[in-house]
Order: C-alpha cells, then sequence, then structure tokens
DNA sequence: TCAATAGGTCAAATATGTTGACATAAATCC
DNA sequence: GGATTTATGTCAACATATTTGACCTATTGA
C-alpha cells in the first residue's frame, strides 16, 4: 500500500480520474439527449441517425459530391447506397450531374427535403439555445473552445 | 424579400443559427474522435462499442443489476443478451446471485474485465486531459456546466 | 397460493454492414 | 487516340444486430 501521508499526489490523481470519469459520462448522456429528438422523428419514417447526417451536410452543402458526402461520414460507398438511395427515391435529395465534371454527381436537397431537414434539426437547434441561453454566453464560447480541440483530436 | 434596413435582426438570426449548427458539428465531430480510440481496440477482439459501454458502466458499479444495466444503456433485454453473455463467457464479468434478493445477479468485473475497461477507457481519459489541460482549466467547468444542461435535457 | 419481478433464452423477421467484384461514363495522361 | 484513373452505381454473399413476441425458471412478497 501507498502512503497517503507521504504520497500527496495520490488522492488527487483519483480525485481527478473521477472528474474525467464524469467528463466521460456527460459527453454520453448529452450525445443521447442531442440525438434523441430526431431519432423518433426520423423512426416514424422507417428512416434512421444516417438518413438525418446526409440530409444535415447536404443542406450544409448545396452541390456537395457524393465522394465528399463519403468523407465527411466516414462510412464506406456500400453503406451510403442504400440510404442515400432512399432519399433520392423519396424526393427529398435531388443528384444531378455536374457541370465541371460529368463524373460528379452534385447533391441538393429537394423543397420537402429542406422541410425535413429543418425540422430534424430544428429539434437541436432548439435545444442548443435553450442550453446555452441557460449557460450563458460566455459559457457558451468556452464550451465551443473546449469542443473544436476535442473534435480536431 | 424582407428589407434588411428595416429588419436589424434578421441578420442577428441567421448568424445565430449558423452559429448553432456549429455546434452541432462540434458535437458529431467531437463524438466521433471520443469513440475512435476504444472502438479500434475494440474491433481488434471482434467486440463493439455495446461492450465497451458495458464494462464501463459495470466498472463504475461493481454489483450493478441486470435491470440498472438496462436502464442506463436504454436498450432492450435482448439486445443486451448477447453482447452481455459475451463477456461472461469471456470472464471479463462476472454474474452472481444476490445475497438479498436470489432474483438478482450482480454484475462486476474480473481482473481482466478491469485490464480491458482500463485499456478501452483510458483513450478517453487521456484524451480528454489533453483537451481539458490545452483549454484550461476554467474552460473544462464551463464545459462541464454546459454539458450537464444538455445531458439533462 | 398467486401475482409480480428478475432474469435467461429462442425464433422469425427486419435491418445493417462488410467485402469484393463488376460495370459505366467521363476525365486525364501519355 | 488509346490506356489509365476517377466518380459513381450496383450486386451478391456473408456476417451482425435489433425488434417483437413468446415462453420458461427462480424467487419474492402480498
Amino acid at each position: 500500500m501507498i502512503d497517503q501521508k507521504n504520497n500527496p499526489t495520490a488522492d488527487t490523481d483519483a480525485d481527478r480520474e473521477a472528474q474525467l470519469r464524469e467528463a466521460i459520462e456527460l459527453l454520453f448522456f448529452s450525445y443521447r439527449a442531442f440525438t434523441r429528438g430526431p431519432d423518433q422523428i426520423l423512426a416514424k419514417r422507417g428512416l434512421n441517425r444516417m438518413h438525418h447526417r446526409i440530409l444535415y451536410f447536404v443542406g450544409r452543402e448545396p452541390g456537395l459530391s457524393v465522394n465528399e458526402l463519403l468523407n465527411v461520414l466516414e462510412i464506406s460507398k456500400q453503406a451510403l447506397h442504400m440510404p442515400l438511395r432512399q432519399l433520392v427515391s423519396m424526393n427529398l435529395i435531388s443528384n444531378d450531374k455536374s457541370q465541371l465534371d460529368g463524373r460528379v454527381r452534385e447533391l441538393r436537397l429537394s423543397a420537402s427535403g429542406r422541410r425535413l431537414e429543418a425540422r430534424l434539426t430544428g429539434t437541436q437547434l432548439l435545444q442548443l439555445e435553450n442550453v446555452f441561453s441557460a449557460a450563458g454566453r460566455k459559457s457558451e464560447g468556452e464550451w465551443r473552445d473546449t469542443m473544436r480541440l476535442l473534435a480536431e483530436d
């Protein structure tokens, strides 16, 4: 056994691990809360989280190519194939040849695609707006700075 | 078209939505970065993220019952069945009758279960420690406060 | 004793993902 | 211009995962 009195950092290390484990749990529970709203709406239509991600990133960057989408999502072409085809056949996403490079398809939201994306993402926008307004502007900034570090990891 | 000069809040609203969309993306990319390390280790053993979650929560609360685990994970009994049975048969988790109530099973990590959990969670502890040490102690606190609001949502 | 609780398991249907192959059209290189 | 590469689409086989719903045992508690 380590003599705690002669090892003043031992308690601190254990405390630090407990704090970091709380952070792990915050990420788990936050992410679940964050995806719950869209997931519920999607389930009613037989769609899943991947459909939302596709709608989201196509909406963020109209004209996105299939390859660019694959790179953002980090999934295989075959894993994208099914949900993307469904969204196209439901006329939520259009898929037209690029004028500049005939090999490339440009993905865009249709009007109904925009409506669905707005509804799905809307629950998250509202949720985050509520959180930030309760946390205050300064917390929001520190949260963003911290999340950027984690995201770029 | 809305006359921007007579609608001073229009730009602000659009900016605000852009800020909140950045926050959505930060959550998406952060969570992916956060799960990447454990996922890679798990894949080598034919395990997945659910196995890590089970190991994590059993490790956090030794003696946890199956029902308590189901409530934390928010999955069905049948969805838990397979991964939990695998972990028990790999001797990573023990599963003994409770003394107090013979119907209840108490889940605990074995020595090798603790080693695997420490390795999986260790990548996340290190990652978060790096992020927080770069962000500073004050940012860490604001991050926690904000995440608690989102998690409790 | 009877109902409720905790847990384990099975099976069928559905969904999802992986690997690998192959095809087409278009661009680019030589 | 022919060969190669790139972007995309699709298929099939296999593996995995999840859902629904049922059924069973053991144990507890009214």
